[in-house]
RNA sequence: CGGGGCGUGGCGCAGUCUGGCAGCGCGCCUGCUUUGGGAGCAGGAAGUCGGAGGUUCAAAUCCUCUCGCCCCGACCA
């Protein structure tokens, strides 16, 4: 085992309980284990319950509050109790381990921050309703205080003052802390919540090589972080800014009920967010109908393409969408085909644009001459350019509005009718689209973002003053990264991509207790001797080990058991005893194990250390 | 911010339409029996029915207002 191994939560010796004995042998409340405390059952805390809570609709939030991991205390507020403070504290540590072997410098920055330095960075509206913001009362006055949604400026704040020289670049600083993010609609147990404990980190480079180096450590520890973690992970490629490249990635575990959607090639492992992804060429061939004459039809009331491809009878494929939008300040006309999304990250790269943002009314009725709703490329109030999705050339008599209130045209046909001034991939790729990298077809998948790696540049930088010397005496703002992990979750999404109907199955590495240990008659002095023992001798070896030592049947302590979901379980009974054996069985596995009590403490601890490690077990279970 | 659902012992729920003793299951406490996959029997504790106001002889139930929680959508550095 590594030095830099997560430190165990090793059980206490509680000498001053022990003197208290020495000096009263007969202490007022009982306590059948006077030497350790932590690790039984009993003198813990795990609410355990057998009945689903109101509210709780994926496996994630059910199970956590089912297991006793945590307790809601309001909307987007949770208690981390015993069992999913260990857990969190597990991954947290793996975090932490693998930032500093990336050689990153851990601190810790206050949750409060004054508002000033958000109103420097213009972050206060861009953030808007989320920042939790409220006034510090001091003798005269007030301070105007938030709860920090993520630490850009704070730190940029300290570089600027605490480094002025190429020499003391490259670093990069993070840490571990509770941020707070007013969401409005706080969801899905801990995956959505308004403060939440999150990794950031923040790169500063002198120039853009070595920012790319700073990068590529960070993706790195990224892949080790989510590999350790046991988790299935995807990085994808994502919006990078102003940066631009490959400048942007998001962590995703894939999972029916991640909120955000993923673009995903099996074959050649091309991975993007719907907002990048790219679409490989696709077919522009119109079909071989013969043209029709433009129509100008009445469709009163008609203005969605629901609303028209029902009144009209025909397919949504067979209309094409004009959207009007302003590319920095100028209206341009986008054309996509009914039933796909205008995708406006590639709109504002086509166009070469710095903002893009739908058109206000107002501006599409000058244009269009019609009210919205009823835009088309074919006669438009005023000469604005056109840009076209490739899906549109491939549309034979489609179905547009004619710029006039209430009608559509039918029989309209790219090329015959309007020539836009530019095809190209302007949508949101859909399932079975071709793959940009590769002749397959892309697939789409649910996910959660548990991490994102971001080239900043020197948009706080320069906002905040964080310059640098360089050799030849020039001034230049730092380039920076930054580079966040939600460390909760982790946990969920490990735990809604890990599960059965029995409960949770963890790895080991972010187990609350690695190993639980069941004595069957609790009141069998022989049973509680031997599970003791085993205990202290698993916990002198550096297992997380806890004794059930609950005075209830079977099935109550198994399925708690199964439902908190402890990686190994052994069970000692007055059946394996008589033959010298306990029996261990891993949580994903059906079939249970008969060890010898001789040496099964080494033995167990091995078989741990190394599932541990290699996490082979856990990644190979349900065969 | 738009749409929908739900608030009744610790937890899950019925009762509300049609006003009339506040119930069920789980959990909890006591006793006896039981004891390797959520035991049985007997006894027991525990609820301002989310809150406020109103109607009524009488309100968990009807009316008004309000608070909270959950889901869908919009939003999400």
């Amino acid at each position: 085992m590594p030095s830099c191994a997560v430190p165990r939560l090793q059980p206490r010796l509680v000498p001053k309980l022990e003197l208290e004995n020495e000096a009263n042998p007969e202490p007022r409340i009982p306590n059948p284990h006077p030497r350790t405390l932590p690790m039984y059952w009993s003198r813990t805390f795990i609410p355990t319950m057998k009945e689903t809570p109101e509210g709780a609709e994926i496996p994630s939030h059910i199970l956590m509050l089912r297991a006793g991991l945590v307790s809601q205390v309001m909307a987007g507020a949770y208690t981390y109790l015993p069992l999913g403070l260990r857990s969190l504290t597990k991954a947290a540590q793996i975090v932490r381990e693998e930032m500093d072997r990336a050689g990153a410098v851990e601190l810790i920055m206050p949750a409060m921050s004054p508002v000033s330095l958000w109103e420097q960075t213009g972050r206060t509206e861009a953030f808007g309703n989320v920042l939790v913001k409220f006034d510090l009362p001091r003798p005269g006055r007030k301070v105007r205080v938030v709860l920090g949604p993520t630490h850009e400026e704070i730190i940029t704040d300290l570089v600027s003052r605490q480094i002025s020289s190429y020499r003391q670049l490259p670093i990069t600083l993070y840490q571990i802390q509770t941020k707070f993010r007013n969401e409005e609609r706080p969801r899905f147990g801990v995956l959505r919540t308004s403060e939440f404990l999150m990794k950031d980190a923040y790169s500063f480079d002198t120039d853009v090589e070595s920012l790319g180096r700073s990068y590529e450590a960070m993706y790195k520890a990224y892949c080790r972080i989510f590999e350790r973690c046991g988790v299935s992970y995807l990085p994808v490629e994502a919006e990078s800014g102003p940066i631009g490249g490959d400048a942007s990635h998001e962590f995703m575990i894939p999972s029916e009920n991640g909120e955000d959607t993923v673009v995903h090639c099996p074959d050649c492992g091309y991975a993007a967010n719907t907002e990048k992804a790219e679409i490989g060429p696709r077919g522009t061939e119109r079909p071989a109908v013969e043209l029709a004459e433009i129509n100008k039809v009445a469709t009163p009331g008609a203005a969605t393409i629901d609303q028209v491809s029902a009144f009209l009878k025909c397919r949504p494929q067979d209309l094409i969408k004009t959207l009007i939008y302003e590319a920095d300040g100028q209206p341009v006309a986008v054309l996509v085909r009914g039933d796909r999304e205008a995708n406006e990250n590639k709109v504002r790269r086509l166009v070469g644009a710095a903002r893009l943002e739908l058109a206000a009314p107002g501006v599409i009725e000058r244009v269009t001459g019609a009210p919205v709703g009823f835009a088309g490329p074919v006669g438009m109030a005023e000469k604005i350019p056109i840009y076209a999705d490739c899906d549109v050339a491939a549309i034979a008599n489609g179905v547009t509005g004619a710029n006039a209130a209430d009608a559509h045209l039918t029989g309209v046909n790219p090329g015959r009718d309007f020539e836009p001034e530019q095809y190209g991939d302007l949508r949101n790729a859909v399932e079975g689209d071709p793959c940009p990298r590769c002749s397959s077809r892309l697939t789409i998948r649910q996910a959660i973002e548990v991490g994102h790696v971001f080239k900043l540049g020197t948009k706080y930088s320069e906002a905040l003053g964080a310059r640098f010397l360089d050799s030849k005496e020039q001034l230049h703002p730092i380039i920076m990264g930054c580079y966040g992990i939600g460390v909760a979750r982790i946990l969920a999404g490990l735990i809604e991509t890990s599960h059965d109907e029995a409960g949770i199955l963890w790895p080991v590495a972010l187990a609350p207790y690695e190993v639980v240990l069941v004595p069957m008659q609790v009141k069998d002095e022989a049973t509680m001797h031997v599970a003791r023992e085993l205990h202290d001798q698993l916990a002198a070896a550096g297992v997380d080990v806890l004794v059930d030592d609950r005075d209830a049947r079977a099935g109550v302590k198994f399925n708690d058991a199964d439902l908190v979901g402890f990686p190994l379980r052994v069970v000692i009974g007055s059946r394996g005893l008589k033959q010298g054996k306990v029996e261990i069985k891993w949580r994903w596995d059906a079939a249970a194990e008969m060890v010898n009590l001789q040496g099964a403490a080494a033995a167990i601890a091995r078989l741990v250390a190394e599932e541990k490690e290699t996490a082979a077990r856990f990644k190979g279970r349900g065969r």
